[in-house]
DNA sequence: TATCTAATTAGATATATATTTAATTAGGTG
DNA sequence: CACCTAATTAAATATATATCTAATTAGATA
C-alpha cells in the first residue's frame, strides 16, 4: 500500500466522529441526516466527515429515490487498517530475492548507461529496473526537499521519460512525494541491497 | 477497545513522519539523532513524534550508556490497528445473549430500584446491571453535550457511587467521553435490546 | 567536579481541520 | 413546471499539530 494512502487512511479513522459514523454503518447503511441525528451533529458537519471516508474508499454512497445511503465496504477496511502491519514488509522479502555483489551491479550499469552517462533503457528485469534506479538515485540528498521541477530536470539530463522514472522512484520506495514534493528514502528502506 | 484509545492510535499513526519512524523501528530499536538523520529532520521533531508513538504503547525507549533507543512493540501495533475492524461486534455479540423483554426489563428495575427512585445497589449480574445502567442513562438527551461535574450531580440523586456508574456507562458504550464531557451514545450502539 | 553527548522542553510560526450557519445544488414527485 | 427534501458548498471560527531554533536537563565518563 501506498505511504501516502495509508496516511490517508489514519487520518481518516483517527477523529471520534467518524469512528461513530464507522461504527453507525458496520450495523448496515445509513443516511446522513439519520447519522447526523444520532450523533447530535449538523448534516454539513456529516458530509464533511463522510467525505473523508470515501476519499479512502472504504465507505461509498448508494442514492435511493431521494436519499443517498451511505455503505461500508469492510474488506477495504480491513485491508486497509492491517497495512500498516506489514510496513517494509514487502521490501524485505524482496531484499532476500535481490541482494547482489557491487561487480554484478557494475555489469547491470555498464550495459543499460552510455560513456555520457545517459540510460539507454529502462531495464524490464524487476532487479536489473532496481539497481538502475538506484544508481540514479544516488544523485540526491538525504532530507533535502525537492520540488517536482527539480526533479524533472534531472531526470531530462540521462533520460527523456522523466515520468516514468520519476513514478518509479516513488513505487519502489527509493523517493517519497508529499504535496508533489519529493525527499530521498534513507537506502535502508530502499527494495534492494547491494554486498561490499 | 476503548474508543479514546483508537482515535489515539489512528491519530499517531495518521502521519506521514510517524510512518516513516515506524519502517525504520521495524527494522530494530533506532536511536533520536539516528532517525533524526535519517529522515532528514531535527531531534525536537523526533522527540515529539515518538512521544505521540509512546503515548499509544506501541513504541518503548530502553536506554544503553547515554543513547536512549526505541523499541516498536509488534503485538502491540498490531493489536491496535485490527480493533477498528472490530468495531461495535462486541456490542452485537452481547446483543444476541442480552436481548429480554420489557416485562423482563420492569422486574430487574423494581428489585433495584426503591420506590423514591434511588438505586438499592448496583447489580453484579451482568445482565442486570446493564439493565440499570440503561434505565438511569435515559436521563440525557442525544446530542446534548454534559460536563462531567453534571453528569456526577445526576448520579447523586440516585446513587452515592458517582464514579462507578460514570465509568460503567462509558466502558458498557452507554455513553461516551472526549476531554472531560460526555455525550448519550444512540440506543443503537447500546450493548442490551429491549424486545417491545 | 567538569565536561561531553543525547534527549527534552519552551516558545514561535505556519498549516490543517472540525464545526457551524447560510446559501446553493440535485433529484424526486405532485 | 413548481415545490419538496436531502445533500452539498461556502465562508467563518476555533482548535490542533508539525516543525524549527534556542535553552535546558539527564546521564555517562574522564
Amino acid at each position: 500500500m501506498q505511504l501516502d494512502k495509508m496516511v490517508q487512511f489514519h487520518k481518516a479513522v483517527g477523529d471520534v466522529t467518524r469512528i461513530r459514523i464507522l461504527a453507525l454503518l458496520k450495523k448496515g447503511p445509513r443516511h446522513g441526516q439519520e447519522i447526523a441525528s444520532k450523533l447530535g451533529l449538523k448534516p454539513p458537519t456529516i458530509t464533511h466527515h463522510i467525505a473523508k471516508l470515501k476519499d479512502t474508499g472504504m465507505v461509498y454512497a448508494r442514492r435511493e429515490k431521494n436519499t443517498i445511503y451511505f455503505h461500508l465496504d469492510e474488506k477495504k477496511l480491513e485491508y486497509m487498517a492491517t497495512a500498516i502491519i506489514r510496513i517494509g514488509e514487502e521490501n524485505f522479502v524482496k531484499n532476500q530475492e535481490l541482494e547482489m555483489t557491487e561487480a554484478e551491479k557494475q555489469k547491470i550499469i555498464k550495459n543499460f548507461v552510455t560513456k555520457e552517462g545517459k540510460l539507454k533503457q529502462i531495464p524490464s528485469q524487476l532487479k536489473k529496473k532496481l539497481v538502475i534506479l538506484s544508481y540514479f538515485v544516488e544523485h540526491f540528498e538525504l532530507g533535502k526537499v525537492y520540488e517536482e521541477k527539480e526533479v524533472n530536470a534531472y531526470i531530462k539530463t540521462f533520460h527523456e521519460d522523466f515520468a516514468t522514472i520519476r513514478r518509479e522512484w516513488v513505487m519502489q520506495q527509493f523517493m517519497f512525494r508529499e504535496n508533489n514534493r519529493y525527499q530521498l528514502n534513507p537506502k535502508e528502506i530502499w527494495p534492494i541491497v547491494i554486498e561490499k
